[in-house]
DNA sequence: TGACCCATGTAAGGGGTTACATGATTTG
DNA sequence: CAAATCATGTAACCCCTTACATGGGTCA
């Protein structure tokens, strides 16, 4: 899937280790793709059998070695194909929506109570990436600054999901608790 | 995950087999949920073990036997408990973000032909939900109609989701195209 | 005759999570 | 003294997808 090409994205910036690019994942992209250092391990494993990627062992003294990895031709030529294909159909898989076909059996007031509790946590996470985007946007970035304008675009994506399930979550609630009470 | 406590709602209304599942689940919410038999069959089998279900084999004349499952007392429970639970938090994981991290060294323009062809996808997708909304709901279902409300509430999810990625991608196929031309 | 419907599965592999393992160095 | 940081992994398990398997009945 895709933490491949997020990978091969952060490295061909610089050559990097697996524990760095497990931290700077978790730095930077954490809301939009979220990944474990297993699985960083796992696909540049993976991505070294394909030929992506190679890496140069580092001795360091007191620590454990260091694979510093870098992306190949055959690497950049794989990104190359990938940006340009078709991307693949997303398919809605929200639990919410799941839970609201489980109240013809268990009624509408367990539903509407985790409705509530998972309002709080969106409306959190909203005004987290409200700051984050005030602080290093206040204005659109230039066209010729790609990665500036990667990380605006996505931001912005970001806010644009969750003030829609908020406001989807005020409206659901209001259905299943206003008119019966 | 989910998958199961769908398949409880839907077994709750009346006894199915795995195949009328799939079917089910095909017709009505594909666009909320999605599972391959292989993934409903599986289920079963572990609902059984677990005791959320039962069946009962019916010998059918020149046909293979089918298995009628039902939900057991303690699968009703399970839902129960199920459903006022907390919701584990999403994580948005989408293809389009990463293309865009790719730019820097691939460029825009294949990462805009992508956009292009997924926002037409996404428009048709749209088109279709807003005729089923249209088509099956003149007016807010009431609140006394739990299954008639969840239906309504989803597809009401599913036009806002699409509409807020098709503005997002408009806005973003502007960014990118549009100043440097 | 070939395709689709009904009805059940197995098998292999990809992607992801959680837990476990090691071991020195730095910081509170 | 305990916790966090640096740095690498293994192992077990869950969910999901794709491909393969069987075999009669219906319809164009």
């Amino acid at each position: 899937m895709s933490l491949r090409h997020v990978l091969l994205c952060q490295l061909s910036t610089a050559p990097k280790s697996g524990y760095d690019l497990t931290v700077a994942l978790d730095r930077s992209i954490r809301q939009f793709w979220h990944a474990s250092h297993q699985q960083v391990y796992r696909e540049l494993a993976k991505m070294t059998e394909l030929g992506w990627v190679d890496f140069e062992v580092e001795q360091q003294p007191k620590k454990p070695d260091l694979k510093r990895y870098y992306v190949t031709q055959a690497g950049l030529e794989a990104l190359s194909a990938w940006a340009g294909s078709e991307i693949p159909a997303l398919k809605i898989k929200n639990e919410m929506l799941i839970r609201l076909l489980a109240m013809p059996q268990v009624g509408a007031a367990p539903v509407v109570a985790s409705f509530e509790q998972e309002l709080a946590r969106v409306n959190a996470l909203l005004s987290e990436l409200s700051s984050m985007h005030s602080t290093y946007f206040k204005s659109v970035p230039p066209n010729g600054n790609p990665t500036q304008l990667a990380m605006y675009l996505s931001l912005q994506y970001g806010i644009e999901y969750w003030s829609m399930t908020a406001r989807w979550l005020q409206q659901t609630i209001g259905l299943l608790s206003g008119p019966s009470h």
